[in-house]
DNA sequence: CGAATGTGTGACAACGTTGTCAGGCATTTC
DNA sequence: GAAATGCCTGACAACGTTGTCACACATTCG
């Protein structure tokens, strides 16, 4: 890495005390609470007076300072809300944020985001953290199997709105994929391509989303009078290489499966990779869960149950609006639908 | 989509006033100022008042209130960042968003993210939005072609650090990649191979990094003097869409490219489509600059030259962290190098 | 012409916290 | 035993802003 240097751009002393509503004030030969007035744009100023504070304000380069304004503000609301992730680089997640962002952009809301890995006391930090930072609402993806915790902050007047994953032990908001069915349609979809041994690769059990799919599957098969083989069920699966290996090994198997439902995006990737690697990508028929980037590029392009999660994003953005301009409504759960992309790798027969 | 109501979480009167360290002292019988050195953890208080006074926080569930610590703090740092990119749902700003936060995380910092969609207006909104919540630092990938407006901030003590592409008008710490040293070897890859007929697809030239890469592109067809054909040179193609559109004309010329460079992800993935379509992604090559997901899955698997925005976002961020505990350091310009990953579709040879 | 009304402006206190300083008490020193 | 020292603790003001109230002045009305 090569480094460049040139001198300070802003030496010690060139630094100046920021200018404040009194600096202003003084500058415009007016009180502070005329200031306060023109800058707030409330009416009852009288216009050259007015001019005279944007003046002044202009020339010193003033800036309201919203954290004094928020402290004395009556409503106490901060017009900050805290957006907690997976990993906001996660496409899953990034979607999710942008949602979020364009309707608190309209509402001239800022969005602190931030990123948990999966780990719950993560969460529990970083809603602490928010906390003190009066956030007014939380947007959380959670990670924790227990929400209790937060009972004290929704009593604080913070609202609260769930997305993806449902919460356990609070009464909230919530917004979420029609995991359940999307996993029983995909399913579905193998099953009137004449697949009979199908298997389910998915995410950790303890994730609540990858126990609807695995339901859905269940349900699927069920509904079509198909047998579920326990040794084409594969659960714990989380990321790519581990996806990698479990495609593997059920490719491995005396009598493999002649198609897969792969559970979440990683694992969909890594089932292409696998198959790819023993020439089996158009034998093996696959359904994933989640789109992803370039799935209709592949060879055979992979079909999909498609969340939206900028739908989401928005949906749950709107959500924390309304609440808080009526903390009375009721809580309500909001179903999104996926949608099943038929892209190719899905519609491969069975070979007997 | 489906919406299930059940009864309100939390009724109006239910809502209480939030504690307050006022409202921990009394409870602890000491006053307000203990409270402040227990919650601080100064040092110089007796352990049993310590001990009563984490106590009666506790039971309250005392949240200190950030804003007005921060509005009293002689150090007026509000431990809080904006970071200003492109669109945090694309796959290299929230790669960047990422390692910003790993950094900030580790120094208890709060990051404001937002999305400019390349309007410098948006740029200047989020600037003036972030300066009047008291950010302590700004992380800018640039969208303004002039960024002297910023020399206010600086001078208010905000530190001001830049990714991807350099600041212009202002002098301050800037983090990039070797766009054009990057853009001339992914080019002299392909001429290595035997390419004559090298067409380049590039951005808008209005942007800093699309023009670098194109001056890698001609540095490396001059140095190695193979002529640079003005209809194998598209510029302004800024999306995948016009991508595939731009590819499929050069496709058509009645003396088509053997090999294009696509100096962009989004134009990379059109270029794929586009070759796909025409049959020709095994005939013509080629490289892209910036990695993207699946690149090498695909068929054949995508040769690009890789940036690392993750490290970009780190580096930054520790910059940030340089400058504000001594604003004196001389500002630097870093380069982070790009990588060339041979895949299969650059090492495709020309047919004569 | 005096009272009632309306309009524009500013003085002051308060939001929840921390920096400064002074004072109480126990311990040490001469 | 009085003075000096150290350690804890708390009273008070201040950060930059906005809510409340009162006052000065102009206008309208009986």
């Amino acid at each position: 890495m090569t480094t460049l240097s040139s001198p300070p751009a802003a030496t010690a002393e060139s630094l100046r005390a920021r200018p404040t509503m009194r600096d202003v004030a003084a500058l415009a030969g007016v009180s502070l609470k005329t200031v306060s007035r023109v800058v707030n744009r409330e009416d009852g100023v009288s216009e050259d007076l007015a001019a005279k504070v944007e003046r002044a304000a202009a020339q010193l380069d003033y800036r309201p300072n919203l954290t004094a304004s928020n402290l004395r503000r009556s409503d106490r609301k901060t017009a900050t809300w805290g957006l907690l992730l997976e990993d906001v680089a996660n496409p899953f997640s990034s979607a999710v944020h942008r949602g979020v962002e364009e309707v608190a952009r309209e509402l001239g809301v800022a969005v602190f985001a931030a990123s948990m890995d999966e780990d719950p006391e993560r969460e529990r930090e970083l809603v602490a953290t928010f906390s003190s930072r009066r956030v007014d609402a939380l947007i959380i993806a959670p990670t924790a199997t227990e929400h209790a915790y937060l009972a004290n902050e929704v009593r604080n007047g913070i609202a609260v709105v769930f997305v993806d994953r449902p919460p356990f032990g609070i009464d909230a908001d919530c917004v979420v994929t029609d995991n359940r069915a999307g996993a029983a349609a995909g399913t579905s979809h193998l099953v009137e391509c004449g697949h009979r041994r199908i298997a389910f690769v998915g995410d950790f059990a303890s994730i609540s989303t990858a126990n609807e799919r695995y339901q859905g599957y269940v349900d699927s098969m069920a509904a079509h009078g198909v047998q579920v083989h326990a040794e084409l069920v594969l659960r714990d699966v989380h990321d790519a290489t581990q996806a990698v290996e479990a495609v593997r090994s059920l490719l491995a198997l005396p009598e493999p499966p002649t198609a897969i439902f792969a559970a979440q995006n990683l694992i969909t990737m890594g089932a292409v990779e696998a198959l790819r690697d023993a020439g089996a990508q158009h034998r093996v028929a696959l359904v994933g869960f989640d789109d992803f980037a370039m799935a209709n590029l592949l060879d055979p392009a992979v079909t999909v149950v498609a969340q939206d999660p900028r739908a989401i994003g928005r949906l749950a953005a709107t959500l924390v609006n309304e609440r808080l301009s009526s903390s009375s409504a009721p809580v309500s759960v909001h179903v999104v639908p996926s949608v099943l992309i038929p892209r190719g790798s899905g519609e491969i027969a069975p070979r007997n």
